[in-house]
DNA sequence: ATTCTAAATGTGACCGGTTCCAAAAAATGG
DNA sequence: CCATTTTTTGGAACCGGTCACATTTAGAAT
């Protein structure tokens, strides 16, 4: 691939400084180079001090003229004050958000519903993705710690002893999404509940066999609640004969998985810890000529919307991934402000009835 | 759904302030309560200046036993320097991010994209989520400059009279992601040239009557170049009637453009925009018994994992989301750098080839 | 008009860093 | 061993804001 115009460029230097304050006089009026425009800028040009202007943003009482005045220089040169640079405050009014990694269709949407709410209640969000790496979200959360936000929503890979030392350790108050954590506050799926609904709906049309692909044990609430929710749906239905197997999230392992469940002799049904691995279900049972649902039922976690695109649509469980954030995000800023919050909250889950089972 | 467990906490005060400097003496030896940490303290214990630290940290000449007396408490205490503290560095190592959306295939790939290079460049990512408001990304836009970062990322709903102002009158460099920027610095996706050769592509079989559906003009990537380059390949291959639709870029948009094009007569294919968009044509062709490709033949651009899973795979044409971020952080780091830059790069793609063609 | 109180503003220290410049310490050389 | 240069450090101002407190102004009450 060439490059269809490569025109070469080169960073021009910014004005020297010297003389600001007068040189920025003469620009206030022609508007040529915007400069950087400070709040100290804006009081001068009101005829008033920092603090004054720093009272118009921050609340305090301020003589309606005065208000006037310095809205219109604000409106005028457009100003916002920095966030970052209030260094002194007590409330930084940011907000910071970690996660295992941005390129899910979960933590997407738990971080597009966090962020609409926390914008709109004049919050600043700062996103950190850890790229599922372990260590990178302790450091992220043990960085946020100490760069001053006024708190933390964690969805974290898995919460570790050491995560818990950080958290107890720290100032900042920490609402843990999606995650059981004991000690402190949550907002988490009920993955056991929802577990146990699959695992009844696919019991109820007593198949004598029944595969779960599940991922790693680390993970509390999918490894192992949303496992164990399954297996007692099952047998609650009188299912016994039930295999497990293990991989990691992706497409591939779900492939895997089943080749393996399917090399050990038939299956009646498949039941994936997410929608995910069902997609790798499918093109594998597709590639050894089995039906769904007549030779193997199939059913996941996660209602994606491309779930409803698989032939046959695919029988799912769907969190309310938007719940999550919201919910998780207006608990922290009450946790924020000293209001009483609930240690545990649960979101909803619904059950997307496909023709996969 | 009722909380599995509700007890109220209540946010507790820290310690009050007061003597601070006496009291985090005491507390360095036992540790309990892990106090803020700053830069002077570090320094204090040290028994050096903030200056000697802070150059520990921004390179300059130390002597070896300093740095490793330093080196060594910074460790001990975990310390990391604020970054948002900088606030008299010429150089803030803050790079900020404009996305659409965060809530999409492709902006979740360049994000992850762009979070990794610079991350290990050793820069903070400031991302901000417009969450499809043109408005609101202005105001992210003009935020960031004000907030002191040393460039920013723009990946736009599409490029307006007020973003080239914005762009234009400020001291910060700006790369434009995804969209032709000819007053700047740009890296796009040659959406022409994949636009052609989809055409092309589907072209060559010969259709009598292809259907566009495709999506507002604004976006001039998508909206005009891409389907410029569809409608020329088409023609090349002597294909004359072609009608053309417009909608959004969501699932149920494509149904409704599948169903219009449909009820206006029959077609031997579709092109859709995007992938998501041959989802809902998939559905749709689906529900009136229509077989792909054997009736009508239909076609992508996004090349998302599950295009991959609809029956019968989906011919689609994927672009390097990856590469487009990568480079786009590069680029921009050889901005604020000063170095030379290319004006316009144009990022890979490749047609996946499906069974819906 | 005078006193008292409440509202509005100014003052200067401070937040956690960086930076410039001067002072101190170490290395070099004659 | 002392003068000179170079390397390391310290001191103080500064970045763009906030805050506690002092001061001024305006309003109410006597």
């Amino acid at each position: 691939m060439e490059p269809v115009c490569v025109i070469i460029t080169k960073k021009q230097k910014g004005p020297q400084k010297g003389g600001e304050k007068e040189k920025r006089q003469v620009k206030k009026e022609t508007n040529t180079t915007a400069e950087k425009i400070t709040m100290a800028d804006i009081a001068e040009m009101a005829g008033v001090t920092k603090s004054t202007v720093s009272r118009y943003f921050n609340g305090g009482s301020i003589k309606e003229s005065t208000r006037k005045k310095i809205q219109e220089i604000i409106q005028k040169y457009n100003y916002e004050p920095n966030t970052f640079a209030r260094l002194k405050a007590r409330e930084s009014n940011v907000i910071g958000v970690v996660v295992p990694t941005l390129n899910s269709k979960v933590t997407s949407r738990v971080v597009t519903s966090i962020g609409r709410y926390l914008r709109e209640q004049g919050y600043e969000v700062l996103i950190k993705d850890s790229d599922h790496s372990t260590e990178l979200e302790l450091k992220n959360l043990q960085r946020l710690m100490t760069q001053n936000v006024d708190g933390i929503l964690l969805s974290a890979i898995a919460i570790t002893e050491e995560h818990r030392r950080l958290i107890a350790s720290g100032q900042v108050p920490v609402v843990v999404l999606a995650q059981d954590f004991e000690d402190g506050i949550s907002v988490i799926a009920d993955d056991y509940g929802a577990g146990r609904m699959i695992g009844k709906r696919i019991g109820r049309c007593h198949p004598e066999k029944v595969a779960y692909l599940g991922v790693d044990e680390s993970d509390i609430a999918v490894g192992i609640r949303r496992k164990q929710g399954v297996l007692d749906g099952l047998r609650e239905c009188g299912v016994e004969d039930i295999i497990t197997v293990e991989g990691d999230y992706s497409y591939e392992s779900g492939q895997r998985m089943t080749e393996k469940v399917l090399d050990r002799g038939k299956v009646d049904a498949l039941i994936c810890a997410t929608d995910r691995l069902a997609f790798g279900a499918y093109r594998i049972l597709q590639q050894r000529g089995l039906r769904i649902p007549e030779d193997v039922a199939v059913a996941g976690f996660g209602g994606y919307d491309e779930s409803e695109l698989l032939m046959p649509v695919l029988t799912t469980l769907k969190f309310d991934s938007y719940a999550m954030g919201y919910l998780g995000a207006e608990t922290l800023l009450k946790l924020v402000k000293g209001e009483p919050v609930p240690k545990k909250q649960v979101i909803d889950f619904q059950l997307i009835e496909g023709k996969s089972s």
